[in-house]
RNA sequence: GCUCAAGUGGCGGAAUUGGUAGACGCGCUGGAUUCAAAAUCCAGUUCUUCGGAGUGCGGGUUCGAUUCCCGCCUUGAGUACCA
C-alpha cells in the first residue's frame, strides 16, 4: 500500500474539523496552556511559503504540549482592517468587507490544507462589529482614566474632578500636558462646562490634541512613526511631510517606565527587549533653567551632564523654538530669520541624510550662567530638535561631539573643564573616568558626584531639578481612513463626548467613495448617516445636525493596532456579548504562555499591546499586567530570485582616427536585446562567439556613435559585466536552474522580450542566475503552499519548513531540497505498511530497538522544549534509517514513535494510529516517557588524541580505570607507532569522554 | 555612528556543560534495477602536494577551543543630530 498523502491529508482535516479535535475549554483539570500566533492581515495575494513557517512551529509545540497533558488554547484570527482592502475599494469601488471576506475565504481554504490544530470556534476578526465594539469599549476606559503618579496606576476621572473640586490642581501629581495652568478648588468649580472639560481632556490617557504629524498626501493619511521607513511610507514608498492636525493621542508615555521595567520579567529575546528600550529611550539627567539678560523668560533645558555646567560657552535652540522671534536683537533678525525659512525648506528626510553640514545663525541674545553669573550666547541651529525634550540645549563643547562641532565652525569658545584630557582635536564624549576641573565647586569630582552636587546646588538656586527623559512620544491614534474601528465619539460645542458603552458597537457608516471629502476631510464625512442622536441614542443622519440632541460624529477611524492591542485576551471569551470577556476565563487563562511571530512588530504592536495590557490591569480587568510571557520571533524565510543576465562587453579595438591616426580604444557596449546564460560566465572561455546578427549589431552602436572605421580582427573583448540583469519569474526555471525559453518568450510579462537574443553556454544550455531575497510578488520569487501541498502533501512541507535551519534564523526557501524529507515520510510509511499490509507485529522489542527509541524520545523532547525543530527532523531521519535497517516491526516501537512524529506530521500520524487499531485521534495520546536504562552503555569508542589530535579509536569498557585505560592505550600499536620511541610528557584520561597523549 | 545578531563543505545546516568538527538533508559522482525513464536501493562526497591543514582574521588561556578571553574584519537587522 502506498503512501497516498493527498487523501490521507483531507481525510484527517475532514475528521478534525468534524469532532472539534482541536476545541479548548475555559476549565478543565488539566493544567492550561496558550500558544498564540500573531493574526494575519488577509492581503490578496494569498499565503506563500515563508508565512506558516511561524504557525507550523507554533502548531507543533501547541500538539506536544497537549500530548504532555496540558488544555492547550491555540486560537486563530484576522488583524482585518487596513489599508489594501481601502486602497483596492478606492480603485473598483469594492467594499472593503466584501474584500475582505474573500480574502479570508482564500487564508482559510490555505490555512486548513496546512493541517493546523486551530481552535476555529473562537476565531475574531477585527473588523467585525461584535469584536470592534470591545475595542470601542477599551477606548472609553482610557478616555475616562488618568494617570496618576502617587499610585502609579491609572485611576478614574471621578478621582480627578474631585481632587480638583475639593484641592485645586496644585497637588496633583498626573502624567499630564506639560503646558497646564494652575488653579484653586475655587476657581475649578466656578469654571464652565467646556472649560473644564477642556482641563480634563489634557489629562485623560487619551485625548484630543494639537499634534505635529506624518502627513502621507498620496495616502491622505496620518502615518505613525513605525509606519515610515527612510521617509517615505512603508506601504507604497509615498513621501510624507510633517503637518499640524487635531488628532487622538493615547497617553503611553505614562506607562514609560512600567513598560521599560516589565522587559526584565519577560522571556523574550534580548534582542526585542532592546529594541523596545530604545524605543522607550531612557535618559536620567537634569532640568537646568537659564535666565535670560534683558528678558523676563527663561530657556529650560534638558541635560544628561549636569556634572559639564561650568563647561557651558553657549546654548543652541532648534530653529522652531517659541523664544527665537522674541530674544532675537534687531541686528541679528535678517540672518535669523533666513536661516529659520533654509531650515524649514528643507525636509526631515534631507536633515536626515546630511548630518555632516553644521549650520546655524546667532540670536544676539545672551542668558546668565545659573552659578558664574556670565553672559552665554544664544544661537539656533538644526541639530537641535524641536520634538525631543525643551527643544534647547546648554552647550558643553568640551563634552559633546557636535557642541564641539559647532563651536569649531562658528569660532565659540572650547573651555576645557577635564582634568588631564586633550580636547584639541575632539569632545570627550564618555561619563567615565572623568574627573572635572575648573567648574568651582564641582572641581575633583567624577561624573557621578558632580551631577549630584550640580543638581543639589542648583535646587537650592531654584534653577533645575533632577530629571528623567523619555524618547517615547504618546502615539496618534486617529486614521483619516475608511477602513478602521470608528470612534464612538460625538462633539458637543466642538468637545469630544463618549457615547455610552451600551450603545456599542457603533458601525462604520455606508460612504459612496472610501476617498477625502473636497473639504480635505476623512472618509467618514462621505457618510450619510453618520450623527449622533442623543435622545434615541442611534446613529442617525446628517441633515439633522444643527436640530437639538442631534450632533457629529468623530470623522477619524482608529490605527491598526487598535485591534491588534486586545485581541489576545477576546480569544480567552470571544463570544461573549455582555462582557469584554468574562473573569472567569481572564482567570483561568491569565496571559499568553508562548507568543509567535515576526519582529517587524518589535516597537509598534508588541509596544501598543503592552501598554493597554497594563492599562487594563490598572483597572482590575486582567490579572497580569503583561499579556505574553514567551514570545519568539520567526525568522524571514528568503526567496530564491531569478535573473537573466543581459549582455554588456568590454572591447579594446584598434581603429583609424578621422585624421588618420591609428587609435587603441576600450570601450563598454550594452546590448538590451541579448540575453546570456548565467553558465556561460562560469564556463572558463576565454573569447566569445559573436553570431552574425550581434556583430552587426556591435558595429552600427560603435559606427554610430564614433566615425571610426574598424578592422575586423582587432577587436578583442576584455571584459563583460552581469550587473543590469532583470527579474524571472522562478516559475519559468527549473530546479537546475535552466530557463524555459518558450514560455518566457509567450509569458505576457515578458512581452517586451519577444525577440531577445539568447547566448548559450558551451552545452546549449541557458541557465539564469540566482540570489538570495525577500520573498516577495515584485521579485517573481514567490513559492505558493498550495503547489507544494499539493505535490509533496501538508506534512511534508511541515516538516521541511521546520528543517530549513533554526526557528529565529533567516533562511532561503528552495524547493528542490523538499525531496529530502518526502522521501523520508514514504520511508517511514514503509516502516508500517508494506506491499501485504500492516508491518506491525506484537514482537518483544529488540535492546536496539529501545536504544533508537529512547534515545529518540530524549532528543525530540528536549529539542521542542528549546524550539530546536530543524534538528528533530533529523533525529525522525535517523531513528527511521535505524529501524529500519534493524528490520524492527514492533508495536511497542513504533506506536510511541507515531506519537513523537505527530506534531510535526500529524496527518501521517494519524492514519498510522488509525490503521495500528486506535479509534481515537491520536492528538490526545500521551507522549511517551524516557527511560535511560535502554541507553546504559558498557563500554566506549575512546578517540585517542595526541596533543589534541584524535589519530584512532579504542573500544574500551566503561568500568575501566584511569590506570587501566592508560595501560591499553599505551600498549597499543598504534600508539607505539605514532609516537617512534619517545616518551610522553603526560597522558590526560577523562574516563567515558578522551584519552590526550601530550608528547 | 550606536545597539543587537551572525560568520562552519558546492548549498541549508549539526556539534545543548571546553572533549572524535561537518550529524541530517539537498546537490554531485559511481554502481544496481529498467527496453527506457521515473521511482527505489547501494557506495562515495571538507580541502590536500597524502606529510598534514581546517569552523571570518590575528593573538591568548588550556593537555585539548566552532565553544572561553582580548583585538580586528565582514554581513544582516534595528535605530539615529535624543542633548
Amino acid at each position: 500500500m502506498q503512501y497516498h498523502f493527498n487523501d490521507i491529508e483531507k481525510k484527517w482535516q475532514d475528521y478534525w474539523a468534524k469532532h472539534q479535535t482541536f476545541k479548548a475549554e475555559n476549565h478543565s483539570d488539566k493544567p492550561k496552556y496558550y500558544v498564540l500566533d500573531m493574526f494575519p492581515y488577509p492581503s490578496g495575494a494569498g499565503l506563500h511559503v515563508g508565512h506558516p513557517l511561524g504557525y507550523i512551529a507554533s502548531d507543533i509545540y501547541a500538539r506536544y504540549k497537549r500530548h504532555k497533558g496540558f488544555n492547550v488554547l491555540h486560537p486563530q484570527g484576522y488583524d482585518s482592517f487596513g489599508l489594501p482592502a481601502e486602497q483596492y475599494a478606492i480603485q473598483t469601488g469594492q467594499h472593503p468587507a466584501v474584500t475582505t471576506e474573500d480574502n479570508i475565504k482564500t487564508y482559510r481554504r490555505q490555512l486548513d490544507q496546512i493541517g493546523f490544530s486551530f481552535d476555529w470556534s473562537r476565531e475574531v476578526r477585527t473588523s467585525d462589529p461584535s469584536y470592534y465594539k470591545w475595542t470601542q469599549w477599551i477606548f472609553i476606559q482610557l478616555f475616562e482614566s488618568w494617570y496618576n503618579n502617587d499610585t502609579n496606576k491609572a485611576e478614574h476621572v471621578e478621582t480627578l474632578i474631585s481632587k480638583f473640586a475639593s484641592e485645586g490642581n496644585a497637588n496633583v501629581n498626573a502624567v499630564c500636558d506639560d503646558q497646564i495652568e494652575s488653579f484653586s478648588a475655587l476657581e475649578w468649580n466656578n469654571f464652565s462646562s467646556e472649560k473644564q472639560q477642556e482641563i480634563l481632556l489634557k489629562y485623560r490617557l487619551t485625548y484630543l490634541a494639537e499634534t505635529e504629524v506624518n502627513w502621507c498626501p498620496a495616502l491622505g493619511t496620518v502615518l505613525a512613526n513605525d509606519e515610515i521607513v527612510n521617509g517615505v511610507s512603508e506601504r507604497g514608498g509615498h513621501p510624507v511631510v510633517r503637518k499640524k492636525m487635531t488628532q487622538w493621542s493615547m497617553r503611553i508615555s505614562a506607562y514609560a517606565e512600567r513598560l521599560l521595567q516589565g522587559l526584565d520579567t519577560l522571556d523574550w529575546t534580548e534582542s526585542l527587549k532592546e529594541s523596545q528600550r530604545n524605543w522607550i529611550g531612557k535618559s536620567v539627567g537634569a532640568s537646568v533653567t537659564f535666565k535670560l539678560k534683558n528678558h523676563d523668560e527663561v530657556i529650560d533645558v534638558f541635560t544628561t551632564r549636569p556634572d559639564t555646567i561650568f563647561g557651558v560657552s553657549f546654548m543652541t535652540l532648534a530653529p522652531e523654538h517659541e523664544l527665537v522671534s522674541k530674544i532675537t536683537t534687531p541686528e541679528q533678525k535678517t540672518e535669523v530669520e533666513a536661516y529659520i525659512e533654509a531650515t524649514a525648506k528643507r525636509s526631515e528626510r534631507d536633515r536626515m541624510a546630511d548630518v555632516k553640514t553644521i549650520s546655524g545663525a546667532f540670536t544676539g541674545a545672551y542668558a546668565e550662567h545659573p552659578f558664574t553669573k556670565e553672559p552665554i550666547p544664544i544661537w539656533i541651529g538644526d541639530y537641535v530638535l524641536a520634538g525631543y525634550g525643551t527643544g534647547a540645549v546648554m552647550s558643553v563643547p568640551c563634552g559633546d561631539q557636535r557642541d564641539y562641532d559647532f563651536a569649531k565652525h562658528f569660532n565659540i569658545a572650547i573651555p576645557n573643564i577635564f582634568e588631564g584630557v586633550d580636547i584639541s582635536e575632539e569632545a570627550y564624549g564618555s561619563k567615565d573616568n572623568v574627573i572635572i576641573a575648573n567648574s568651582d565647586f564641582l572641581n575633583g569630582l567624577n561624573y557621578k558626584k558632580a551631577s549630584k552636587l550640580a543638581i543639589y546646588e542648583l535646587e537650592k538656586l531654584g534653577q533645575g531639578v533632577g530629571k528623567t527623559n523619555y524618547r517615547l512620544r504618546d502615539a496618534v491614534f486617529s486614521r483619516q481612513r475608511y477602513w478602521g474601528e470608528p470612534f464612538p465619539v460625538y462633539y458637543v460645542k466642538g468637545m469630544p463626548q463618549m457615547i455610552h458603552a451600551k450603545h456599542l458597537p457603533i458601525t462604520l457608516p455606508e460612504v459612496e467613495k472610501y476617498l477625502p471629502t473636497e473639504t480635505g476631510e476623512p472618509p467618514l464625512g462621505n457618510a450619510i448617516v453618520w450623527a449622533w442622536n442623543t435622545e434615541s441614542n442611534s446613529v442617525v443622519s446628517n441633515d439633522k445636525i444643527n436640530h437639538t440632541s442631534i450632533y457629529p460624529l468623530e470623522l477619524n477611524t482608529m490605527p491598526g493596532w487598535a485591534g491588534s492591542s486586545q485581541y489576545f485576551n477576546r480569544y480567552m471569551d470571544p463570544h461573549n456579548d455582555t462582557e469584554i470577556f468574562s473573569q472567569e476565563a481572564v482567570n483561568y487563562w491569565k496571559q499568553v504562555d508562548l507568543y509567535i511571530g515576526g519582529s517587524e512588530h518589535a516597537t509598534g504592536h508588541l509596544l501598543y499591546a503592552r501598554f493597554w495590557q497594563k492599562f487594563m490591569f490598572d483597572k482590575g480587568l486582567v490579572p497580569v499586567d503583561e499579556f505574553a510571557k514567551k514570545l519568539i520571533n520567526q525568522g524571514m524565510i528568503l526567496g530564491t530570485s531569478a535573473f537573466l543576465n543581459r549582455l554588456s562587453i568590454q572591447v579594446s579595438y584598434k581603429g583609424v582616427g578621422p585624421s588618420g591616426y591609428a587609435l587603441e580604444k576600450i570601450k563598454r557596449i550594452d546590448f538590451p536585446n541579448y540575453f546570456i546564460s548565467e553558465s556561460w560566465f562560469k564556463t572558463p572561455m576565454a573569447r566569445m562567439s559573436l553570431n552574425l546578427k550581434m556583430r552587426e549589431d556591435f558595429y552600427q552602436k560603435i559606427l554610430k556613435k564614433e566615425d571610426l572605421k574598424y578592422l575586423d580582427e582587432e577587436i578583442y573583448l576584455i571584459g563583460f559585466f552581469n550587473e543590469n540583469r532583470i527579474h524571472v519569474d522562478v516559475n519559468l526555471v527549473d530546479s537546475s536552474d535552466e530557463l524555459n525559453i518558450e514560455k518566457f518568450k509567450n509569458h505576457s510579462l515578458y512581452r517586451e522580450y519577444k525577440n531577445s537574443y539568447f547566448i548559450f553556454d558551451n552545452f546549449k544550455k541557458f541557465t539564469v542566475a540566482r540570489d538570495v531575497e525577500k520573498m516577495s510578488k515584485s521579485k517573481y520569487n514567490v513559492v505558493n503552499p498550495d503547489a507544494i501541498c499539493e505535490q509533496y502533501g501538508a506534512d511534508s512541507l511541515r516538516l521541511y519548513e521546520m528543517f530549513l535551519g533554526p526557528l529565529e534564523q533567516a533562511k532561503p526557501w528552495n524547493t528542490a531540497g523538499i525531496t529530502g524529507v518526502h522521501g523520508f515520510l514514504k520511508k517511514f510509511w514503509k516502516l508500517y505498511i508494506g506491499d501485504n499490509g500492516l508491518n506491525i507485529t506484537d514482537t518483544k522489542p529488540t535492546a536496539d530497538n529501545l536504544k533508537t527509541l529512547h534515545k529518540t524520545i530524549k532528543k525530540v523532547e528536549e529539542d521542542i522544549e528549546n524550539f530546536s525543530f530543524n534538528t528533530t527532523v533529523s533525529t525522525f531521519m535517523i531513528a527511521c534509517n535505524e529501524l529500519t535497517a534493524q528490520k524492527c516491526t514492533s508495536r511497542g516501537i513504533l506506536e510511541p514513535l507515531l506519537v513523537l512524529l505527530s506534531p510535526y506530521a500529524p496527518h501521517i500520524a494519524e492514519e498510522l494510529w488509525n490503521q495500528l487499531g486506535h479509534n481515537d485521534s491520536i492528538s490526545t495520546a500521551t507522549f511517551p516517557k524516557f527511560d535511560p536504562s535502554h541507553l546504559v552503555e558498557s563500554s566506549k569508542e575512546y578517540p585517542i588524541s595526541f596533543n589534541g589530535k584524535t589519530k584512532f579509536t579504542m573500544e574500551l569498557p566503561l568500568d575501566l580505570s584511569k590506570e587501566a585505560i592508560e595501560k591499553a592505550v599505551m600498549s597499543h600499536e598504534k600508539t607505539i607507532a605514532q609516537l617512534e620511541g619517545r616518551t610522553p610528557k603526560k597522558v590526560i584520561i577523562v574516563p567515558g569522554k578522551i584519552v590526550n597523549i601530550v608528547g
